[in-house]
DNA sequence: GTGCACTTCTACAACGATGTAGAGTGTAGG
DNA sequence: CCTACACTCTACATCGTTGTAGAAGTGCAC
C-alpha cells in the first residue's frame, strides 16, 4: 500500500536507482530528470522506507542513550544536550532508562535488550570495577560518568577531583572552616562520591585544615530527599558547621530544604555549594553556587567519540575530561539575586587508554 | 562479517526458518531442535538484525516522542513516564526536541524529519488552531497538551479548567481574596494559559469575587525566569495581593524566587500554588502546592492510544482527560515540612471526537 | 489399512532500498 | 576520425529476516 521508490520511478519514467540517486543527492543527474523525480515524489507523497535503507547500508543513524532516569534533572539536561549534539550531526537518539538497577545495566552491556541503533552511550550508576570485563562488548560504546575506569571503551568523565577541590577551596577562601559534606559513600574508592570526597580532602590539606569525619554525611542515592535527610542528620549531630558541600545539586536542593526547616540563614550561618550546575539551582531560594562540569561539552564529546567509533577505523580507546568551572551565587555570598561569578577549575587531562579496542565485528 | 540466521541454521543443522521460529517463540518445535538452535546461537553470539526484521514485518517497535525540550522539568518527567509506559509494552522511544519552534513543530507533522518509528507522540507548544489541517497526517499520531483541539488525531489533555478552578478555589477557601495569576497569554483562547485562566475566573465567580485585571500577569514562555519577572512586575505594581496562582510549576518556582528577594513570607503574607506537580516543588523552600494532572496516566493513556492506532483497526479519534488532584503543601498552609494533603478535582470527560480518522495507508 | 488432524520442519519468494558494474551519450584533445 | 574521459542512467544482485505453502512424520479413531 505505501508508495515505494518503484512507484516513483515508474511515474517519473526512470529507474529505481535514479530515484535513489536523486533522494541521496548524487551529483551527476540531469536537472530535468531531477525535477521529474522530485515532482513524482511530491505527487505520490513518497517517503523513504528507513528499514530497507538501514538493512542495505548496515547503518541506522540512531544511537541509544542509557541513563538512570530522566526525572533526575542532571540526566534530563544531559539527554537534552546529547539529543542536540546528535541532531547537529544528523543522528537520532533512542533513550532507555535503567533506574540505576544493576540487572538492567548489565542488560545494556549484554545487548540482550532490544538491540537497535549503531552504538550506545551509557551512563551506569550501579556497575563498578568488578564488572570491568562486561564492558568488552562487540558494539560501539562510549561510557559516561565515574563508575568505571579502565574499561575497554571510550570514556567521558567529569573533572571530579579538581572540581570538588575548587568548590571546597572556594568555601575556605570565604573564611569557612567547618565544611560538611553531603552524599559520601563509605568505603567506595570509585565513583563520583569517592572522587569528589578526595577533592574535598585535598582542598582541606592544601589549607592546613584537619579532616573531621564527623563532618562527612553519607547518602546512598543522590536525590533531593536523601540530601535533605543527610543534612538533617548532620545538623542534629551537634557538630559545628559553617558550610556545606553537597556532592550534587539534587542533594544541595534537599540540604537547602532541611536548612530552611530549621530557619538557618544561608549564607549567613551556613554557606552551600553543589555540583552539576543544573538549571534548578539558579532559581532556588537562595540561588545555590555549584560546579559546572561542562555538560554541553560532555555531550558533544561523547556523541563525537561514539560517531567516530561507529564510522571510523579501529583506534585506541580515549578518555576525555571537559573543563569545569565554579559558578558562585548567593548561597556562598558571591552575588546577590540573579548575579553569578565564575572561576575556571584547573583543567583535567585527556589521556589515551593503553589498550586497543577489540575489532568491531 | 556479522553472524546471520543462516550461520546459526547451518551450525544447528536446520533451516533458517526454524531458527527464526525458535527465536520468535513459535510453539511447534521439538525440544531437542530448540536446544540445538539455542546452543548454536550462544556459541556464535548471534544477534538479530533488527533492520531486516523491521523491513519484513513492516514494523519497528519504536515510537517517537516530540517535546519542546527535556530541560523543562515537566517534559523530562513526561518523557520518563512515556518511556516507562512504552517499555512495559515492549516498545522503544525515540526522543526529538522541537525547542517550541514553529518551524520544527511543522516538520514533525510534515514528516520531513527523519521518519523512523511506527508512530508519533507529539506535544506542540507553538502550533495553534490555524494549523489544524496540518494534523491530517498519514501516520499514527497522538497529540498531547492543549494547543490544538479538534484536530483529526487522538488527543490526551489535562483537566485544565477544573484543575485551575480547584486550585483557585483552594486559595479562596483559605480566606484569600486578592489572587494574582502568573503566566496569562493575552488574547489567546486556546492553550493551557487560556484554559487555566478560565478555570481561575470560574472559581472567582463561584465565590462571588470580582475579576480584577490588575491581578493578571502575562508571561510568554513558561520558564522559571519569566515566572520571576512576572511576579516582580505584579509586586511592583502596588496592587494588593494575598495569593498567587502560577499557571505552571516552573513559573511558581520563579515567583517564589521573586517573593524571596523581597523577603515576603509564604504563606504568611502570600500563598502560592502552581500547576503540574513536578518533583521540584516538593523540595522547594517552602514546598509549593500544585495541581497534579496525572502525569503517569497521561503517558500511559497516550502510549496506549498510539499503540492501538498502530496495531489496531481504524476507529474514531478519541480525546481523554485523566483525573487530576490538588496537592496541598506548605506554600498554601496545608501542611508543614514534607507534609501533603490531597483533594480530588472534579473529573474531566472522555469524549469521542465526531470525525473519523483517515484510512492509514 | 485408511483417513484425518496435528506436529515439525523446509523451500522459496518477498519486504524496499543501495552497491556494483557497465552501457550509452557528449566533448575535448591528438 | 579516434581515443579518453566525464556525465547520466540502468539492470541486477544483495542486505537478513519472515510469510506462505506445503512436505514429511506421528498418533489416533474407525
Amino acid at each position: 500500500m505505501p508508495v515505494r521508490m518503484q512507484d516513483v520511478a515508474q511515474r517519473a519514467g526512470v529507474s529505481v536507482k535514479t530515484v535513489s540517486n536523486v533522494v541521496n543527492g548524487y551529483p551527476h543527474i540531469r536537472d530535468s530528470t531531477r525535477r521529474r523525480v522530485e515532482e513524482a515524489i511530491d505527487q505520490l507523497g513518497y517517503r523513504m522506507n528507513t528499514s530497507a535503507r538501514d538493512l542495505r547500508t548496515r547503518r541506522t543513524g540512531m544511537i541509544t542513550l542509557n541513563v538512570p532516569e530522566l526525572s533526575l534533572p542532571y540526566f534530563a539536561e544531559l539527554a537534552d544536550s546529547v539529543i542536540r549534539a546528535a541532531d547537529e550531526r544528523g543522528w537520532s537518539v533512542l533513550i532507555e532508562q535503567t533506574g540505576a538497577e544493576r540487572e538492567r545495566e548489565l542488560e545494556v552491556l549484554a545487548g540482550n535488550r532490544r538491540h537497535r541503533g549503531d552504538g550506545v552511550l551509557f551512563s551506569p550508576l550501579a556497575l563498578g570495577p568488578d564488572d570491568l570485563d562486561r564492558f568488552d562488548v562487540d558494539f560501539p560504546l562510549v561510557v559516561l560518568g565515574e563508575r568505571v575506569f579502565g574499561a575497554r571503551a571510550d570514556h567521558v568523565t567529569m573533572n571530579n577531583v579538581e572540581g570538588a577541590r575548587a568548590a571546597t577551596a572556594h568555601l575556605i577562601a570565604s573564611g569557612r572552616r567547618r565544611i560538611a559534606v553531603v552524599g559520601a559513600h563509605a568505603g567506595e574508592v570509585i565513583g563520583s562520591a569517592a572522587l569528589r570526597l578526595a577533592g574535598y580532602e585535598r582542598a582541606l590539606a592544601d589549607a592546613g585544615i584537619p579532616f573531621d569525619p564527623e563532618l562527612v554525611g553519607e547518602a546512598g542515592l543522590w536525590h533531593r530527599s536523601t540530601g535533605a535527610e543527610t543534612m538533617a542528620r548532620l545538623l542534629d549531630s551537634g557538630t559545628a558547621i559553617d558550610a556545606v558541600f553537597a556532592l550534587n545539586d539534587a542533594m544541595a536542593l534537599g540540604a537547602l530544604h532541611a536548612l530552611h526547616e530549621r530557619r538557618i540563614d544561608i549564607p549567613g550561618d551556613i554557606a552551600l555549594i553543589g555540583f552539576d550546575d543544573v538549571d534548578d539551582v539558579r532559581y532556588s531560594v537562595p540561588p545555590i553556587s555549584s560546579v559546572d562540569p561542562g555538560r554541553d561539552e560532555i555531550a558533544r564529546t561523547a556523541v563525537g567519540l561514539l560517531v567516530e567509533r561507529i564510522t571510523g577505523s579501529v583506534a585506541p580507546f580515549r578518555r576525555t575530561v571537559p573543563d569545569a568551572r565554579i559558578v558562585g551565587r548567593e548561597s556562598t555570598g558571591d552575588a546577590q539575586g540573579d548575579g553569578e561569578t565564575t572561576v575556571a577549575v584547573r583543567p583535567g587531562r585527556v589521556e589515551d587508554i593503553a589498550v586497543s579496542p577489540l575489532a568491531i565485528a
